[in-house]
DNA sequence: GATGAATGAGGCTTCATTCAT
DNA sequence: TATGAATGAAGCCTCATTCAT
């Protein structure tokens, strides 16, 4: 008896109605008309959906998260791939996003970090998309280190340090890529992590000369 | 003849309003009544000064150009310290920034880095200053080479990772600080820095074990 | 031969809930999501089984109005008890309700008032509950005057003045409380009344000196 | 230098706007687009006057406050007339508002109190208000207990009582004014005050009989 | 009877900008 | 230069009601 229900469906729809707006509008001027036009519904019934916009938002993270999550577990090859491989397939999937795969979806995330500065309930929901991200970053340092083909003296630094250098690659490959040589963002990155993870600390501590 | 004109002063103190105003809530919700209350000005006068609130914007990314530039020409001490120490400094400098030093300034560099994502002009003048911080980590690098102290292929690439990775500090710090342990940030940057510079490439196209 | 109709309970629980609602919110404020919450129901029913918002105003005034009779019927003591008696019970009984008994009906009434004044259709609801409650109190001052307890002059007048007090007396009970010494309500009233229904008016026409 | 101020003016218009709309309209139903309307002024102008519409009711509570104690202090004849015309005078100046001189000021004081219920600011001030006429009727009532005119044993009982009668007197006017007969309201009122302040409490607690 | 989706109008407020003084 | 009033569009959200199931 009664209706049966799409909340499931219609929010689905709102959140990619928002994505796209958000991706080229950024989320203050991804207005509430423009996303009921994307996701095909009138602005009252998004509203019955969804308390506000930035519950919308918070959903959207949350999806971004999912997707990724799930393209890390299906790519990595936790089982057989050795863990160089998965580090460099993990860089390598996040960078793809923002060049050339999603595009929207690197738009987002970056939109989202930026209101993650601002409003604390979405910098709350960031931090723990970044922690998932972490939380697969750091089982394969440790593997690493425990084959003995790393030697990483702090895992979750290096995990940090390869997180910030995507999440920077983002911007700047959306805001400045003439600076940025075609093609150098991965081989850049993997150059980094290569090193961070064989702890090949440049010498003395305030940073005395790496050669030599 | 009239009064003596205060227009240089007025423009700055406009924009040191619009980037207290920018640093906590972001570039759409600084308004121009909060932006002329933290100038100390009407908000008329504001538009007498600036054609619109864009301007004010490009004109405050000028003033944290300039700002950061002079700080980089006063302290890499280009003329007697040794590329690595020059490098290093570049890193910390910026790092510093976020993490202590002007927070404010860290928070107005991400804002305007979301506004270039969607407005050209925003996005071009963010390019050039890009490219000045570039211009300004490549000639370090090319001399580290001439000196045979480093051993880097492409420069410029060089330069662009080391950007990314301090964006993406800058980002990950004010949004996600407890995933990143303390006081690593200018560590693992430089020790990734060391790496791009000496041309350790991990081998292999798609990147075959780092270690041997 | 389907179910038995729920009705009559139905609408109970759905003005149970408007009067819930509207005793802490008003009427503007009472909206139908609330009042179906509430009520324990779904927004949709209450279209089922009202009209529209209004019918459900008009059944809470219905109801109070019952359940006030209710009580003063049950508790005047018509048969037996002494005019005066029974017109201070009536005024008790009034006057606990908005200090103690029944903050909510109360309540419910003065919103209602305020309704009257601009819907029609609540203002000839409320002139007749207003008028059932003047049809309990003239019977009573006509007995005290038949009897020579009373003197009253013009008992309509009387009565319309008791039942103002009253009213003021909510109105003044649940806003301006501190004003008011407390439990002064009752005796005041009572004392009030006695002079109307003993025609102790102040001589002369614009009002002489009441003592002399 | 600049443009002369007009703010006063301005919220004069608005506060009398609000008031028009208010009177046949009631607050929630009192839209921002009518209140311009009504004032001859656009919308956005409204709010560059007043912070929100719950200020333009709290002016207009002030408004009125102020006009009705210009009203007494003008009227009452404090230095002349005796205690209880000035009583009297009291009772018709604000039964008169109701019933003819001024019924938008008594719709909006209807109103005011109705939203005192519910909005904790606007009951503050209303408190005040109510503050302000018992402290014009308190010394009246003290001044007839000295002169010995009076025998009132508890004067803020006796002002609250007035008080009451004289809002429930509105509302019933402008509710159920058939319930009422012509022309009473004033004399009961009157009536009811000569009982007060002479003290002619009924016998017993719970109220003996008063004749005998 | 009952559910829950859907509508579309209208609510208050904020905003960048322009204008009169 | 400077002030402060004024504009008009647009923002997000809430609402009573209707409709499909």
């Amino acid at each position: 008896m009664g209706r049966p229900s799409n909340k499931a469906q219609r929010r689905g729809q709102i959140v990619a109605g928002m994505m796209q707006v958000m991706a080229e509008r950024g989320y203050e001027r991804a207005s509430m008309p423009e996303v009921a036009k994307a996701a095909g519904l009138t602005q009252g019934l998004i509203h019955y959906h969804f308390k506000n916009k930035q519950e919308i938002l918070l959903s959207a993270l949350e999806e971004l998260t999912r997707r990724q999550l799930d393209r890390l577990d299906g790519q990595l090859g936790l089982g057989d791939a050795d863990p160089w491989t998965q580090l460099t397939r993990f860089i390598e999937l996040h960078l793809a996003l923002g060049t050339e795969a999603d595009p929207e979806a690197a738009a987002c995330w970056m939109v989202i970090s930026g209101e993650a500065l601002r409003q604390a309930a979405v910098r709350v929901a960031f931090q723990a998309s970044v922690g998932e991200l972490i939380g697969r970053l750091l089982p394969i340092i440790e593997a690493g280190n425990a084959q003995g083909a790393f030697r990483c003296e702090d895992p979750g630094a290096a995990a940090g340090a390869i997180l910030a250098t995507i999440q920077g690659y983002f911007v700047l490959a959306a805001t400045a890529r003439e600076q940025i040589p075609k093609g150098s963002a991965a081989r850049s990155t993997r150059q980094m992590a290569a090193a961070l993870v064989n702890g090949t600390e440049p010498t003395g501590e305030e940073g005395g000369s790496p050669c030599e």
